[in-house]
DNA sequence: TAGCGACTTGACCGATCGGTCAGTTTTTAC
DNA sequence: GTAAAAACTGACCGATCGGTCAAGTCGCTA
């Protein structure tokens, strides 16, 4: 670990990684107080002491884990402008949070049961930063609607029209696959999802592809 | 208790009611593992041991809680023809989960929670009644795309979409509050929620309100 | 009044919870 | 080579977990 200047991952680092890892999927699957440390350790292959040296305690790493996940969706979702064609960052938007719901199942899972909780951890986040994404986002839309470049659909309800139906197939994937039968989704049935989605959302929103 | 016909509710039945309204508050905040019968007895206002006398375990009692939500759900979900007007029947549908989501957003929380956590307790009922209720309805729909009523919409990942959309006013409540900067969402919320959602999905779906 | 069944509850059980700590091993720096 | 720093871990702590049990209380009928 000499030439360490910027190179292979720490022990530090390597063994963060697989405690988050592990506790991603423990707390997606259990929430807060249902999620205990010696179940993230044994899914980390790591001794309970050894997981709370690195992590400190439960709280922190629980926290830990919803800013990576916060900050995991801040880089993926792109920014947009009054000028850009709304059918295209409509259909942009509704791909590229579907591919959130295939890459990241786990965190939108953490997530969803953070907010069943009530949003402890999350309240200020959601009144804020969040809140001021949804409202930027909310007044282009509405803009366009006046320019008559799309329906008078109400823009922040609209957003979380697109919000659910893509987080869906992230947060209740064994109620797709119980229904439809399969073992997994696919790539193409995210494909097939996410053509139905835009099918539907934009021309209900009185636009047209391309 | 000697004119018990079909009188007053009996100790059993008053406290049993008690206990599962408070089972279900629990439930749905912290999932199965998270709630603690301790919690549970504490928003009854009774002691543990009597909780434990009249459900058992907390196992039967989280059961028979989600026994309780889908038979509330089963009976509250018209039946459709194929002679009915789609897009009635989807605007029935679409409002009926939403007031779902609003009179019972609990029991919402509570399946969400079972379904986050893999579906343990409820897969055969996803792989039973419920995809069979969600095949006999994608007949149909299916059968009207065929006839010209409605455009060529994937019927289940249409239903997936009204599920995901209505639900979600229950499940993330929270967050919507967060982000629209309300203590709570009133009668007109739910309204214009349902009326946005009709408009984009009833002519996002090549509908017209009949 | 005696007895019976339904209801109530505090005390208690072993297991597990989140977390601490002392002590050891391993790695790093000089 | 040696000492300091980092990594590691078993033993242990008080609290809480789901659940049991015996000793009640209470209203009813015989």
């Amino acid at each position: 670990m000499s030439d360490s200047i910027a190179a292979e991952p720490t022990v530090r680092e390597r063994n963060e990684r697989r405690i988050f890892d592990a506790a991603e999927l423990v707390f997606a699957r259990h929430g807060y107080r249902g999620a205990s440390i010696q179940a993230i350790a044994a899914a980390a292959e790591l001794p309970k002491s050894n997981v709370l040296y690195y992590v400190g305690s439960k709280r922190r790493l629980y926290v830990a884990l919803l800013e990576r996940t916060m900050a995991r969706w801040n880089t993926a979702l792109s920014d947009i402008s009054e000028d850009d064609d709304p059918a295209t960052v409509i259909e942009t938007f509704i791909r590229s949070k579907m591919a959130l719901s295939q890459t990241h199942p786990l965190s939108s899972r953490l997530f969803a049961n953070e907010i069943l909780q009530g949003a402890p951890f999350l309240q200020e986040t959601l009144a804020g930063s969040m809140r001021e994404w949804v409202e930027s986002r909310a007044a282009i839309f509405r803009r366009w609607a006046e320019q008559g470049r799309m329906d008078p659909v109400d823009p922040v309800w609209l957003i979380f029209l697109i919000w659910s139906a893509t987080q869906h197939y992230a947060d209740f994937e064994a109620q797709v696959l119980g229904i439809t039968g399969q073992a997994g989704l696919a790539d193409a049935d995210f494909a097939a999802a996410s053509d139905c989605l835009c099918q539907v959302i934009l021309k209900g929103c009185g636009l047209t592809r391309g």
